[in-house]
DNA sequence: GTCTATATGCTGATAGAC
DNA sequence: GTCTATCAGCATATAGAC
């Protein structure tokens, strides 16, 4: 459909997005300008400022929907019963959705300095929350008897810290698929907190 | 006191360093200027050439003397005898030495991004000669029967990720002192290599 | 909705005085 | 060894034409 002076906000807008998404992952949100990003859409630079207030909020909203998308993802996911199961359907979880996306992943673990004073506490507060949540099913399994680790509160950072590294070296088409790769991080957790 | 024409370069060469490495650590490399160095140093902008080539090598410089202490550290480590007495070496010494120097810590994992193409893949051979120990070491524990991780590249990546996690959350004066803190991890090592 | 043009300021790095 | 002064360029963000 011929359209004659372009009206693409709804494309445009999203494009706008991805391009920082993935622009923020490689270099650095200090080192992209916004005319690169503009670049990478196929506009100029003043027209990014139709799309965002200015680049902190850019930074900002791909931060929070990237935290947001988690929270609800594994809301979603299904659990089974009893603490263990729900740990194994946690460390598979996290596994699966950080490889899925790891530009947004990068950002949020690496830009963290790069926010406002309030955004920081805003995304903090969401990564607290989304940590809460391991807390609680190791709590469970505390209380179960089915786990001897010392600490919950440790023991939920050493977790969340070994599965996120998995985004580190993880290379697609490498030796491993996904899923193997989650059944021996499996095995490790359950070792590592005394299943 | 009245000073002539100083000649400091003995003092003001650390000084740099110690200044580009907190301001690096708190802001990111890209988003800080020589300028904001040179203010912390408590010299003109233009002085900082007289102790480096340029910004690019005054971060390599601080990284590549990072990796250099970790590896000479670990050198110097007293290890003992077999290979899970080595793991448990290994892992506290991990963390020790890291919770020892947080922001070369940080900086090593954060800034890889803005090293140049051969910086970057020197940094990137001491990082994997380190990781190597660690590999050595659980290779060995398999062939003793010590261990039974099933896969010896993954669980190094896997207990690397969860020793380094603790600079992420670890506060002085917090709840815990850091040999405790090293007391729980190797417990959870220990359990995550099935030892 | 996108463009061009522009404001205001900071960037890394160098030259030359002292 | 450090300074001041400066270059050439790029930064974010905005104004106004179309």
């Amino acid at each position: 459909m011929a359209r004659k002076t372009g009206s693409h906000s709804e494309i445009t807008g999203p494009k706008v997005r991805r391009a920082a998404l993935a622009l923020f992952a490689q270099h650095g949100f200090a080192a992209v300008s916004m005319r690169q990003i503009a670049a990478e859409v196929g506009v100029q630079a003043g027209a990014l400022y139709l799309y965002t207030k200015d680049k902190q909020s850019l930074l900002y909203d791909l931060m929070q929907a990237h935290m947001d998308d988690l929270l609800a993802a594994w809301k979603a996911e299904p659990k089974g019963d009893g603490a263990l199961a729900q740990l194994e359907a946690f460390a598979r979880f996290h596994i699966r959705f950080h490889l899925e996306r790891p530009d947004a992943v990068f950002i949020a673990y690496m830009e963290l300095r790069n926010l406002s004073d309030e955004n920081f506490a805003a995304i903090e507060a969401l990564r607290r929350t989304y940590e809460g949540e391991l807390e609680a099913i190791l709590h469970a399994g505390h209380g179960e008897g089915v786990i001897t680790a010392p600490d919950i509160r440790l023991t939920t950072m050493a977790l969340i810290a070994m599965l996120t590294g998995v985004n580190t070296w993880y290379r697609e088409g490498g030796r491993l698929s996904r899923e193997a790769v989650a059944d021996i991080y499996w095995d490790m957790v359950r070792g590592a907190v005394g299943a």
